[in-house]
DNA sequence: ATGACTCGCAACGCGAGA
């Protein structure tokens, strides 16, 4: 079963690129993340004729997220636990073919000196709750997502151009390495020492350049780990015509 | 030239992204 994830920055401005994703790379499931806009806006029809059962939780303008996938989505949650009166579409968690899956967009948390890092930062701790239950349950857990942390300095071109940011900081940092504490694989790192990005900026030719950095991950527990034959960066659909500017992250995982 | 961004929006410049 093949699980992807992948920031569109926009499902409308990017649904022509969507839609030859989903029939070229044929994902069993895609997490969408920032949609930026509301559920009743989502181009359900088009994504639904490709074969896909679609869960959303969107918003007006900013953050929203999704999932895709051929099979059934069953016991669907949206928001993190802790977080009901937070009023940004951020998370969302389903159940396929056993698989616990969620569709993560995690506060980018720039200007660090303001209220916005912090938020970043409380918002991790719920997701670092919401991990040590998932374990619990003893079943194979992907956490998909635009995690907007650069795990370490060899996920980024020039760490330099990096200090002091929100996605490198220490706190940052830390809080993912609890996750990886705790039982979770970044399946991409865990599984290859390749050197690749999923997301390069639109602006100073950084595609051209190769200057991009690892922010999108796929973080899997034992039992998904167990399961897992191959992980990749599909870097095509970031080269094409009015792109993203990050490109899809998968793994297959062995499932009957 | 040493280099040039892209979304959404009760828009026509601004906030946000990373």
């Amino acid at each position: 079963m093949k699980i992807a994830s992948w920031n569109v920055n926009s499902v409308k401005a990017r649904l022509p690129r969507l839609l030859e994703y989903l029939k070229e790379a044929s994902p069993d499931v895609l997490c969408l993340q920032e949609l930026k806009t509301v559920d009743e806006a989502f181009p359900r029809e088009d994504v639904e004729e490709l074969g896909y059962n679609i869960e959303t939780h969107g918003q007006k303008t900013y953050n929203g997220v999704a999932i895709l996938s051929k099979h059934p989505i069953e016991d669907v949650m949206r928001r993190l636990p802790g977080n009901d009166d937070d009023e940004q579409a951020r998370y969302i968690e389903g159940t396929i073919k056993g698989v616990r899956v969620a569709s993560i967009y995690l506060p980018n948390g720039n200007p660090v000196d303001t209220e916005k890092f912090p938020y970043k930062l409380s918002w991790m701790d719920l997701l670092i709750k919401r991990a040590e239950e998932l374990l619990t349950w003893e079943e194979p857990v992907v956490l998909a997502g635009d995690y907007n942390i650069i795990p370490q300095d060899e996920d980024c071109y020039d760490p330099k151009a990096w200090e002091g940011d929100a996605l490198t900081q220490p706190e940052s940092r830390n809080r993912f390495r609890r996750l990886l504490n705790m039982g979770y694989a970044d399946a991409y790192r865990a599984f290859t020492r390749n050197v690749n990005y999923t997301y390069w900026d639109y602006q100073r030719g950084a595609w051209q350049k190769d200057h991009g950095i690892r922010i999108d991950h796929l973080l899997l527990s034992g039992e998904a780990t167990d399961r897992m034959t191959e992980v990749g960066i599909d870097k095509e659909p970031r080269g094409r015509e009015k792109p993203s500017d990050h490109t899809p992250i998968w793994v297959d995982l062995d499932i009957s």
